[in-house]
DNA sequence: CGGCGCCTTGACTGGCTTCAAAATGCGTGG
DNA sequence: CCACGCATTTTGAAGCCAGTCAAGGCGCCG
């Protein structure tokens, strides 16, 4: 990771970007038409389990992960820890203060972290001169959406392996590289089981268990964070039978 | 219900409307002023298990319930429903198509229903022309976002009784008349204890069990659909304890 | 090399699902 | 208006899945 990033050059990450059609246009040689210049104010670097932002604090900013990946999460009444979503290079951040113009919960860095940051008034004003950065907009917020529907679905999944099933696969699809195969063959994860565990309403040991069974079963390969799938179709089976 | 509705004048949902001070300028004399006068097409008329989208359809319009209530599900692939949310009056209705153009899931009407039907590209026409309207739909966004996130908080919850608590505890909220009492005294729920287990994740026996439970211990009163509040402070004590 | 998280594995218990049947409510048609 | 039939809800009993408690292994960093 270089220390200080060059903004004026698209990154891995901006390919698979949220807002991509909307910032770097790239594939075109020059960035003067970059309908988001002046907008992305400036780079946030972030370690391990520091805090982009906390649930009551203003909403100044919306977030575009640049590398790493962080976590969202809300402390339930009772103090445990609520992993609300998981957010990858390229996905945006930080739109549950959309409401009433203050957070709902934390986001908190699962390690090193980049991520580029448009502060939210100066990103409408510009919106307002180009309809189509709406629209982009738009559209941002309805995969960010997406994204918690799937939470949903996986979370009314009554049986725990269907739930890690299903989490495992989404998470493939998402970091897949962009037109590449209909599966990444491995990734590392970036947050911990018991992060997982918090995310899917279960155990941290039910996690534990759930990827041994998969293991044992040849669908994937487990070493500690490291993930490889060995059998993409059997995966995706265990997702649409439930 | 009027058998035809007279949209030139504000409704009892009209005031807790997600797009209220958007639409109909509650409280002000004339008309004339209403940023979406023209946009509002025509009124919906729903029956029970009538379908206002479904899956994989485009999206023309996006809705607000006037009269009635509406659920949104999805079929998961074992063939069972799983429900993604309830949609009361005054709610908005029909973003989950925000990323795709598309549906992801089915609107189901739970009863007689009727509907405001906002199409979605004129919604965005006259967006551009008042800014303030693009805020108005960026904060309904937020709080259409902000439901699914407390969907999750309660399926987070490994206890039944927690989620049935919050569930109550919730939908008594989204009922309440605005600026009345802390707590609706009483409601009559639109869905059945089927719908209500395919929300939280649940088998409806135990949906049910639940309600029993919180009718012995003096919490509420249940007689059907009929669910009466015996002890507001405890049912939130619920919630918060966990 | 030692300490400390993190992950895995085992045994046991409890809560939820499942299966089953009875009771209640509701709309329809006689 | 009442009777019937169907859907919904309640209640009961039994079995299983997942949570809890506990201990051991692994890897990482100091």
């Amino acid at each position: 990771m270089e220390p200080v990033l060059d903004l004026s050059r698209p990154c891995r990450s901006c390919l698979r970007c949220d807002l991509k059609p909307a910032c770097r246009p790239v594939g075109l040689d020059g960035l003067e038409a970059c309908p988001l210049d002046g907008v992305v104010r400036a780079d946030r670097l972030l370690g391990r389990t520091d805090r982009l932002f906390r649930a009551g604090g203003e909403m100044a900013c919306v977030y575009l992960v640049r590398e790493g990946a962080l976590k969202t999460v809300t402390l339930a009444p009772d103090g445990e820890e609520q992993v609300l979503g998981f957010h990858l290079a390229g996905e945006l951040l930080g739109l549950d203060a959309l409401a009433t113009g203050r957070h709902r919960c934390d986001a908190v860095a699962l390690g090193s972290a980049t991520l580029c940051e448009l502060p939210f008034p100066s990103l409408l004003a510009r919106a307002a001169q180009r309809p189509a950065l709406h629209a982009q907009l738009y559209r941002a917020i309805g995969r960010s959406a997406g994204r918690d529907q799937e939470h949903v679905e996986m979370l009314i999944r009554r049986q725990a392996a269907d739930r890690i099933a299903m989490f495992l696969h989404a998470l493939l699809e998402r970091t897949r590289p962009f037109g590449e195969a209909p599966l990444a063959p491995a990734l590392t994860l970036p947050m911990s089981r018991e992060d997982i565990a918090r995310y899917l309403g279960l155990a941290l040991e039910t996690v534990s268990r759930g990827f041994t069974r998969l293991q044992d079963d040849g669908v994937i390969g487990v070493a500690g964070r490291h993930v490889e799938i060995r059998n993409a179709d059997t995966l995706r089976r265990l997702v649409r039978q439930g």
